[in-house]
DNA sequence: ATAGTTGTTCCCTCCTGGGGAACGTTTCTG
DNA sequence: CAGAAACGTTCCCCAGGAGGGAACAACTAT
């Protein structure tokens, strides 16, 4: 727990704090019980056993074996969420056939707490493996896609998420300060699409463009692969463009909704 | 609130009811604000506060424009939570390509609290459009995913379902009451996969196939169509025999995890 | 300008939720 | 097989935390 610069103060209360720390818990080890969870928490296994009744009683978490795992209702919430922040079925189909003609990774993100977190994610036939998967949170910075939403964000929150900014140099690639950064932003909205050169990650390369509605941006769509397929020149040639025309469709089918 | 049979009494946790309940109202409805939400739950506007608060700081929320949503970590949990029932992957790849290679519907589900629910969900290319979707939960006895599972869950657990059972009937086929059902899973067992002769819809049909772990089931895997093009005869050979194969291969692949 | 709306903060009070310890039950283990 | 260890469950107590009311501040709209 790093000291968030940006949390306001006002009061916060602690069972409800407890009772996400348990989900927390068996979201990262599943099948664990009262005494275990105790342990973990540093509470007694009274307090636990009536917040884990609660959660029960609510089917948040189900009881499996002896021990607890996260129930299925989080399934359904994460597909509500997702329809929350815009069209995922145009955003879904799009990914979906990109990744089939390209047989590369595609992947669609947007922005919370400073961060990419990735919607939708599909890897074609030929795609290298990674580890990101749908629900993580990369840097901004050292993602194609973070700096391509970063790019058409209003000129404050861009601000804002900057101030935040803490650079960790992932390769010896990866943008370090601000200055580098907005320099980069600014290439970006002068082209219409980011790119990652080995940015994150070694030997891995990206291009994405940036979905809007309007003059906000919802978030962008990207094509990732191995450097020796993602050549410069069709990395801002060829894929550049197929990106741009995924995140035109996604933006005319979002118009009217 | 149906005064549920199965719930165990124990302490519970007021705090924590009112967190979730404010959860569950923004997956309904999200963008609403403090106000909005004390008068939905009946509580005073403090109250509703502090605890917008408390799920600000965890990111459980977001603050968008006035008003709140649910936060994208959802979706990380989510994909947790499909990983924690089984291999996921496998189970996707091999839907995925059912669907493709018959058009149709493909559905995976697992049964939890006497429901099926559906962890994944794939339209084929010809396929009618259905409002099931990821997370949704339907009764088991008039789906043929969840008479499936239900025929091969151990016997005490599925008197345990069959008792809490409200037969409700979908259209004139549905069970609609336990003998009946309890025949129905006789002959699921017999034949080794299990119909649904438009008993949950009018005009659709379904095939399911049980997916195994030992002798523990997981889930069931199931083929969706129109009655038109999902006659009895295909749905007893073709397409009994695609689904059961691909309910191997699920099998074959989470042996060894 | 003003009335109505929203979100925020302050307090007070009661009751709720956390902790300790004792109790049943199951699982090791020698 | 008996004793011990570990687990989940229950009971009770009491401090402090959580919910509510009301006043305040910031906007919006008329």
């Amino acid at each position: 727990m790093s000291p968030q610069p940006n949390e306001r103060p006002g009061r916060t209360i602690r069972s409800v704090q407890i009772a996400f720390n348990i989900v927390d818990l068996l979201q990262e080890e599943a099948g664990i019980g009262v005494t275990r969870i105790a342990d973990e928490l540093g509470h007694s296994k009274s307090t636990v056993h009536s917040h884990l009744r609660t959660l029960e009683e609510r089917r948040i978490i189900v009881r499996e074996g002896d021990g607890y795992r996260l129930g299925l209702c989080f399934l359904d919430v994460a597909s509500h969420v997702r329809d929350q922040i815009g069209n995922f079925d145009i955003v879904q189909k799009e990914v979906d056939s990109l990744a089939e003609e390209t047989g590369e990774i595609v992947q669609f993100g947007v922005e919370e707490y400073g961060k990419v977190s990735y919607l939708h994610k599909t890897q074609g036939e030929n795609a290298v493996e990674t580890l990101s998967r749908v629900g993580t949170q990369q840097p901004m910075y050292s993602t194609s896609l973070g700096k391509t939403i970063l790019a058409y964000l209003p000129p404050e929150r861009i601000e804002e998420i900057a101030a935040a900014m803490e650079y960790e140099p992932k390769t010896e690639n990866t943008i370090t300060g601000p200055e580098e950064l907005f320099e980069e932003l600014e290439t970006i909205r002068e082209q219409g699409y980011g790119i990652d050169d080995e940015e994150n990650i070694n030997g891995l390369r990206c291009v994405s463009a940036p979905v809007k509605n309007d003059e906000t941006v919802l978030g962008a769509i990207s094509i990732t692969g191995p450097s020796s397929r993602f050549t410069k020149d069709r990395l801002h040639g060829e894929l550049a463009d197929r990106v741009q025309s995924a995140a035109n469709v996604i933006e005319l089918n979002t118009k009217f909704s």
